[in-house]
DNA sequence: TCTTGACCTTGACGCTACGTCAACATTTAG
DNA sequence: CTAAATGTTGACGTAGCGTCAAGGTCAAGA
């Protein structure tokens, strides 16, 4: 007792183009095949038939399904490793879900996605209210009058520093070092150093400073940008995206710990 | 001041395979072209690539993205319509984990990934200890004693029908058709009438029955087995996967709130 | 000046899991 | 006997680039 192509498709609910695809491939190979080619299923195809489908609906892979089945001693193995995977996936998700939400937020507030001066340093247009609510009254204006002083050249100068201090971050992210390796950790001190250098926010004030209080502001400072810049996809995105920002947070909040 | 197409690369975290990947589907154009033919990007372009790859790493597909930098005034809209998506990805992702998960439980315990017999009513080998855990200690025996006593026509007659009830369900769900429709709600009777002859189960028991007590257990059954075809991943295969094992869940609960 | 090496160009294939024609042969129903 | 259903193989399309391949360009050192 067989059945036809289109009679196992519709019993096991999946079409002839993927049971053709799955003999191609050398999945599911039919049971008898005519004279005329046409492809025959039996009992016993209809059973693997139906766990590949199982095993697809769980979201595994044709190529792993193939070696599950051949090895079905190692299927828990498999399951396994592939739940890993989804949980990894849940969490992207999730990041992502609150990344497009704040972005929302900020698209609805700012009007753009992304304004030109973003990342020298912090936004002095887009982010006047968001600076003067986490960092005071008035370091935006200071920061404002700062940059507005600068000349062209001098603009371009701390402008073209910012990026190439971002490019090198992208570039010890990619490499696969520690971020509390010593490489990640010198970027992590250029970097409060380049912050330094932006008057009007908390690093600066505490560069002419000496007691403890001002200390602690500054590390409550460095590691606090450290999660914006992964929470803000417009900042992440001059690290390379959610994966380098996480990369200069972890690095930033290790310096922080055992430097400041 | 422009940048060749590495360093723009370098500077905003991506490839120069990626940047020429843009230019020929028009998304990103280089400001200028020497008379080589190399690239060259000045400032605006990078602002335009940091958009770009702020909105990818969001999950964008690059036609949105090319739509959004058209017309960044419906970006909220886009946005939205994105964070809907995601969270329905969210929810599948929670869902599949729950069946791997339990997947994993079931061949730890059963050994194999679908028995032969699934969904001839329910497992005859497999599922006893589940089957006497739900359905009480003697319901097994009573199931697998009348399994034994069928002749081999008789079984696959039976087994026959079966995939001839399940080939149906698949065909309804995929049909576009509600849970609650005239169509579907048919299929539910006649799945009730397929339960009550499987002896050793709840349904048949209460076939006898005329009291309130067995209509109550029946409904439960009903309603019980149908949550059961979408949380095990083995019994939604036979209904063409989660999807319509929760069509199936859904017309059987239905079924039951106005009929048992 | 010649060479070396780094960087640039335009194709074009590969990857996932099939959907979707196309062109043609065969079986089945009326 | 014909029309409709169903079967076959072959090949392109999908998303977003990675990865060769084969060959021009450019800056710097011997």
């Amino acid at each position: 007792m067989d059945w036809s192509i289109q009679d196992i498709a519709r019993i096991a609910g999946t079409t002839s183009r993927t049971l053709r695809h799955y003999d191609d491939i050398g999945l599911l190979k039919p049971s008898r095949t005519g004279h005329n080619g046409y492809r025959y299923y039996n009992q016993a195809a209809l059973v693997q038939l139906q766990r590949i489908l199982l095993l697809r609906g769980l979201g595994l892979g044709l190529p792993v399904i193939s070696q599950v089945l051949d090895d079905e001693a190692d299927a828990t193995k498999a399951l396994a490793g592939h739940l890993e995977w989804l949980k990894q996936e849940q969490d992207r998700l999730a990041r992502q879900i609150a990344s497009v939400t704040q972005t929302i937020e900020a698209v609805k507030g700012g009007g753009e996605i992304m304004a030109e001066d973003m990342f020298d340093g912090f936004d002095h247009t887009q982010y006047k209210d968001e600076v003067e609510e986490r960092w005071g009254k008035d370091a935006y204006a200071k920061g404002d009058s700062w940059w507005r002083g600068m000349s062209a050249d001098e603009k371009s100068a701390w402008k073209q520093r910012s990026r190439q201090l971002g490019a090198d971050w992208i570039t010890a992210a990619t490499s696969g070092i520690a971020p509390d390796s010593a490489e990640a950790q010198a970027m992590a001190k250029r970097h409060v150093e380049w912050l330094t250098g932006i008057p009007g926010t908390p690093a600066s004030d505490v560069a002419g400073e000496v007691n403890d209080g001002g200390k602690a502001r500054l590390k409550a400072y460095v590691t606090g940008l450290g999660e914006m810049y992964v929470a803000d996809a417009r900042f992440a995105a001059n690290y390379g995206g959610q994966d380098g920002a996480a990369f200069v947070r972890d690095a930033l909040a290790f310096y922080a710990e055992q430097n400041l």
